[in-house]
RNA sequence: GCUCCCGUAGCUCAGUUGGAUAGAGCGACAGCCUCCUAAGCUGUAGGUCGCAGGUUCGAAUCCUGCCGGGAGCGCCA
């Protein structure tokens, strides 16, 4: 498996030094597009030709190298034979009942690391319910965060509650000023509360364009907030505290839940940002402008933190310069940010308090943060903060004011390792006019040329999360109940909610991260083709298998019985390359969970497990289990069967997908 | 004006970091349920990989320029 491609990588660079002296550090390594090939390609003899030419202006024809360094790689456990091919490819053939009886193993878990990396992720503004874009974001935290921990990376979940911020303040204006509602009566407000604010914020925007002098409210709404215990901000509280609960109702409705919620009225009132300001004064990060245009404001410079001299100065006014405290004192968004990130890698000095939010069936405990030291935050609980390093999960139209903060850690924290504190840039998703007319949304006369439709909270334009996840459950429902009709409500329920969640969470993770998605009903709301349930239902079907084996009794899992030497005729001709494909393919997801990782990038696990489910429908189709007389064959294609099932259902919980007993 | 992302089949998207004959799904058309669940399978049609150069054994992938779409560059968050 993965230890042979690294043997063999080692081996090649052994010989390719003692033939040719040459020192690689890299040798491409890939699977050949066709079976006959084999099963790894190593391109190795073209890089080295070219390699060979530099240094000796010697040209060298690469089918010569390949069968070189073919013939010095001589016997590797686990590899039964080693062609050259083509122009100069070395393929190598697997030993194909070794990697099979090696698939059976029981998975180990890797050793817990001791650095502890922070993800952010959700941060979702409290104002308003959540949409089909906020959960593109929690979905694909979700799933990095479960792909880490499963390669032994220890991982705190942080969900940031800007609950001061300008979009809570318009809510409270609405509130106030529209409404002209105290805060006993909002309290008194039943139903989704979210609901109600996403509609009450699109028409306090309305309001805001209809006569511009209202945004006075907002600013003095705005200062307000700031203020402990201001009736203003008391109301902030209460407003972004209950839509937070409807937060993360619908994210725990997808399996997604969070270590703590920092919130940043607590950052304000404990003061973060002062210490932050000392930190990057002292260090010389930050400058006070006293001419130009950012006259009176404290600003980082462009190329703060890079060690060279920044002689190359500059004609074109500081427009790099990045503005962190305003002229009159006050901090802006991105000054917070840094404060807030300083925390994350305990390079502040100071912590906030914590007090429990919430608490799950499991066990598992959301933690938020508070300003007063009360009892409640002498109670034993995790140490939060301190990470090694910082994953956000963040749009990327705001990939400019996270490099600044970037920037800054970079300057004032020497020791932190920047390289791994990554920004994880995503597209948004917009809506097409198709789902915009199935909204009932009034297009401008502008957009309806458009492929596509950015969502906007202000104008309420977009897909309510609980309303899509309530659609996607009603329709499994229906299609569960006249699949299997003697089944009780509660467990046809329970069916239809696992549906639901495979086909959104799929649906979300199939697009890469650079590609915006264009929301369409009918693609999100499918069942079929390359989807969740897809995956589902093939799991599902080989469940079934085992369920008939197991009433005409037949065993499972002898395969040891069965001699190496029948494994490989069984093996080898047309049906035994068939077998192998899908035997190998299925032992290919940990590679792929690595490279997902890595590349930070769910859609290649998403895309390989559909592969695998399309594979096993195929051999589920071409082979009869319970048909086959032979009994040997009959075990080693239970045996595959069991593996597929297996590194299916692993794959499935790595994306936060369940699977069901039927479907 | 500058920076970043995207452009691949009618539509929505992959493409193993430069490799062998460019792949899926949806949609269309034609088939497959006495047979482990048809949320499945088989077949057909569908491509100048935006355009033009360049780099080399080899380019959808890398470099340059252009065209088209999106985002960012605020004393907003």
């Amino acid at each position: 498996m993965r230890s042979i491609e690294t043997e063999l990588k080692a081996r090649v660079i052994a010989i390719i030094d003692e033939l040719y002296g040459i020192r690689l550090d890299h040798v491409t390594v890939e699977i050949p597009p066709r079976p006959a090939f084999g099963d790894i390609a190593l391109p190795i003899a073209f890089e080295l030709a070219k390699q060979l030419k530099q240094s000796t202006g010697e040209k060298q024809v690469p089918r010569r190298l390949a069968e070189t360094i073919a013939s010095r790689l001589g016997q590797l456990e686990g590899i039964s034979r080693i062609d050259v091919a083509g122009p100069g490819y070395i393929n190598v053939f697997l030993d194909r009942p070794r990697y099979l009886r090696a698939l059976l193993e029981p998975v180990v878990p890797p050793q817990p690391s001791q650095d502890k990396l922070i993800v952010e992720h959700t941060s979702v503004n409290p104002n308003k319910a959540a949409h089909i874009g906020h959960l593109r974001n929690a979905v694909l935290g979700d799933t990095l965060v479960r792909l880490l921990r499963a390669l032994g990376q220890k991982v705190e979940v942080q969900n940031y509650i800007d609950n001061t911020g300008v979009q809570v303040a318009d809510v409270v204006v609405g509130f106030k000023y529209l409404e002209k509602k105290s805060l006993d009566e909002i309290q008194r407000i039943t139903g989704k509360f979210d609901d109600y604010c996403w509609d009450l914020y699109a028409r306090v925007t309305e309001w805001y364009d209809q006569n511009p002098d209202n945004l006075a409210y907002r600013r003095q709404t705005l200062q307000e907030i700031e203020i402990e215990d201001h009736p203003t901000a008391r109301m902030a509280d209460y407003i972004s505290m209950r839509v937070l609960n409807h937060h993360l109702d619908t994210m725990d409705r997808l399996g997604i839940r969070y270590d703590v919620l920092p919130r940043e009225s607590d950052i304000l009132h404990c003061r973060f940002w002062d210490r932050a300001f000392e930190i990057l004064k002292q260090a010389g990060v930050i400058v006070y402008e006293t001419k130009g245009r950012n006259k009176g404001c404290w600003v980082m410079r462009a190329n703060a933190g890079d060690r060279q001299t920044s002689s190359t100065s500059s004609e074109d006014e500081y427009s790099e310069d990045k503005i962190l405290v305003r002229s009159d004192g006050t901090v802006n968004y991105t000054g917070k940010d840094i404060a807030y990130h300083l925390w994350k890698l305990g390079k502040l000095g100071i912590d906030f308090n914590y007090k429990p939010f919430r608490s799950y069936p499991d066990r598992h405990q959301t933690w938020i943060t508070t300003a007063e030291a009360s009892e409640a935050t002498r109670i034993t609980r995790p140490i939060f903060g301190f990470g090694s390093a910082y994953l956000n999960v963040i749009g990327s139209e705001q990939t400019y004011p996270q490099k600044v903060v970037k920037q800054a850690i970079a300057a004032v924290a020497p020791d932190v390792n920047i390289e791994r504190c990554v920004h994880v840039a995503y597209e948004k998703v917009a809506l097409s006019p198709r789902a915009c007319m199935e909204l009932g949304i009034e297009l401008k006369p502008e957009e309806r040329e458009r492929q596509q439709i950015s969502m906007s909270g202000r104008r309420g334009l977009g897909v309510k999360a609980d309303e899509l996840i309530d659609k996607l459950e009603q329709r499994a429902l229906e299609e569960v109940r006249s699949r299997h009709p003697d089944l009780q409500e509660p467990a046809q329920r329970e069916i239809a909610h696992l549906i639901a969640v495979g086909a959104l969470r799929y649906f979300l993770l199939k697009y890469t991260r650079t590609s915006v998605i264009t929301f369409d009903f009918d693609d999100a709301l499918s069942f079929d083709g390359e989807t969740g349930p897809y995956i589902q239902y093939a799991i599902v079907r080989a469940q079934s298998i085992f369920r008939k084996l197991d009433a005409s009794g037949i065993r499972r899992g002898h395969l040891a019985e069965i001699s190496d030497d029948r494994l490989t005729t069984l093996l080898s001709g047309e049906s035994g390359d068939d077998l192998w494909s899908l035997i190998y393919l299925a032992g290919r997801l940990d590679d792929t969970v690595r490279q997902a990782s890595e590349n930070l990038e769910p859609a290649l696990l998403a895309k390989y497990t559909f592969q695998l489910a399309q594979r096993f429908n195929l051999f589920y189709h071409h082979y009869h289990i319970l048909r086959e007389p032979d009994e040997a064959r009959r075990t080693l294609l239970i045996t595959v069967t069991e593996v597929v099932e297996r590194q299916l259902r692993r794959a499935l919980d790595l994306m936060g997908i369940g699977v069901p007993e039927k479907m």
